[in-house]
DNA sequence: TTGAAAGCGATACCAT
DNA sequence: ATGGTATCGCTTTCAA
């Protein structure tokens, strides 16, 4: 089979602990001893079995991570931030599908739970019931999420939806439309809140939904939101936005013609569709990075407070928003409906 | 700390080899105090340490999956299917990212091999002397590559790309331009196999690249074809051929009228855009299980011949192939040119 | 059918 | 600075 530290030890004419020591803690042994062992391990090509060393030291050097649909562009991206971070902290990631499905979500939590250090559960779709069972077994971080004194990172969808709706009343706006998330969904509360703002500049407000947040969705709430003669619609996320796009090219209606458009997350094919879907960027990469960095640091002191970072976000105005069809030539100020900020 | 098989052992009045046994081999326990341990179990929370067992037994039920590029949407279909089939033969999955880089492939494999049954590769690209070195380390099973004596689960490009090259013939194309994958990509070169086809057809191919399989190769690509005066371009990828269709998009140029577009992998966004992208279906979330399949064959009975499943394909036939330009009417057949198949 | 004891591969404590 | 030994949580002989 592979190489233990025995046959090292063997190999070098010392014992198990010093080749251990001599690869562990190097300054604990003699640079002379040191060096041979190391040389010795090298070239047997030895790897410490991170399983037997995870056993006593109680740290397994791996991190659980679950998603609810990998399918969601918005997800891989978050990942490779994670990913590469953890390979930097020296993590190795173990990730799982939940598949929008919060008791699967659990029991993967409870699957991970002995072979990770931490997990963290990226939009979270687990009930407070659920979520009560599993808290205890293994430190969490949430993406995405608030659960009161727990750790969270989460992405600044209010502001987000605050910039938007800035934007399309800078662009003489007065009725919008927004496309609801998820029923259960924190994010898209979030988002609601940050619509608030639409009182501020006396914008009406439709809502409609919730929807799953799929293409299709986007593709059967197009109809609605014509029929209710905004004109404007945020969508909950791009993939549905890209849905609304879709349905109204597929009837003929301009954008941003005749409706402005406009989504969340700035996934890469937002900026493939034709016109360009204008969007808000979470920070999808770094919120992996930054769920990473709170996980070392609940590991690293577990006593202390649950720490809890908020990520900036940014309106990227692209081309699916436009003046309202009825507002001045005016309304887009000076730099004209398309200019970047 | 968790719950150990001690804790369940002293509640229930026996010893730790009788819950063990109670647990994972249930004949050999008499009903009666099987059902107390079990009820015992079940009422502490106990759940058995993976490593701990996997240190005595060899196997971890863990399977290592390595990919890429996540941003791809190729791969998070794949892993779908990949993860949903593991968890079903009750495999956890460790996945990590190699951003198309075959050197940290090479390390991310070293960094797996113990902790897992096996590792799959998904489109590997590690050179052979990269490969060399981690061959005997743990099995692995190849996804998309062909190492000949090592287990492998293959999608028909060879076979898409025929399928795709009678689909432009029909449509009475005589000149099509290929964007070839990445240099060392051993998908790419099967996609090429089936180029030949175009000899029988006496179709005339102009080949392009190699290109990174991303959204810009394709918006530059598309002008090299435009210049070339194929009447048809057939992309490595789904993700290329967008890029082909947006920079068409942009210099105004008519999809399928001057000239048509088709892509690999049938990812979500090719049935977005405008025209819907034709494609090929090679069976990624398909593939994904037949990888976990075939990796559980291989921990069954390591002495087995590497099995090898060839997976077929699908054209997917949508409004961005049409007839030839310069082809009579009746070049598409009775069907008109955006029938499906 | 059950229990005691050995051992998987590594680390940590206690000697020396 | 180095070696011996106990130990982590579990499975698996070996006896009873």
């Amino acid at each position: 089979m592979a190489v233990t530290i025995q046959d090292v030890a063997r190999a070098a004419g010392v014992s198990a602990s010093t080749v251990s020591r001599a690869l562990s803690s190097p300054e604990m042994v003699r640079p002379e001893t040191r060096m041979r062992v190391q040389a010795v391990a090298e070239s047997l090509g030895y790897r410490p079995n991170p399983a037997a060393r995870g056993l006593i030291t109680g740290r397994t050097t791996n991190l659980g991570v679950i998603v609810p649909d990998l399918t969601n562009p918005f997800f891989p991206s978050m990942l490779r931030g994670l990913q590469a971070r953890a390979r930097e902290a020296g993590h190795a990631v173990f990730l799982a599908d939940c598949d929008e499905d919060g008791a699967a979500e659990a029991a993967l939590v409870h699957a991970m739970a002995k072979q990770v250090d931490g997990v963290i559960l990226c939009s979270s779709r687990m009930t407070p019931a659920m979520l009560e069972k599993v808290l205890g077994l293994v430190p969490i971080v949430f993406l995405n999420r608030v659960v009161p004194g727990h750790p969270a990172v989460i992405m600044d969808g209010a502001g987000g939806m605050r910039q938007t709706v800035d934007h399309l009343d800078a662009l003489g706006h007065r009725h919008i439309a927004y496309l609801n998330g998820p029923r259960d969904s924190w994010t898209n509360r979030e988002r609601v809140k940050g619509l608030r703002r639409a009182e501020r500049h006396r914008i009406k407000v439709s809502r409609f939904g919730p929807f799953a947040p799929r293409f299709e969705s986007g593709l059967q709430a197009a109809d609605l939101v014509l029929a209710s003669g905004a004109t404007a619609v945020i969508a909950y996320n791009d993939v549905m936005a890209l849905g609304v796009l879709a349905r109204l090219a597929e009837r003929g209606v301009p954008v941003p013609g005749r409706i402005s458009v406009a989504g969340f997350d700035n996934i890469t094919f937002a900026a493939m569709a034709t016109p360009a879907l204008t969007t808000v960027d979470l920070g999808g990469e770094r919120a992996g990075r930054a769920a990473v960095d709170t996980m070392l640091a609940v590991l690293a002191d577990r006593d202390a407070d649950a720490p809890r970072q908020v990520l900036d976000s940014a309106l990227i105005v692209r081309a699916s928003t436009g003046p309202a069809p009825d507002a001045g030539p005016d309304a887009a100020g000076p730099g004209g409906p398309q200019g970047e900020p």
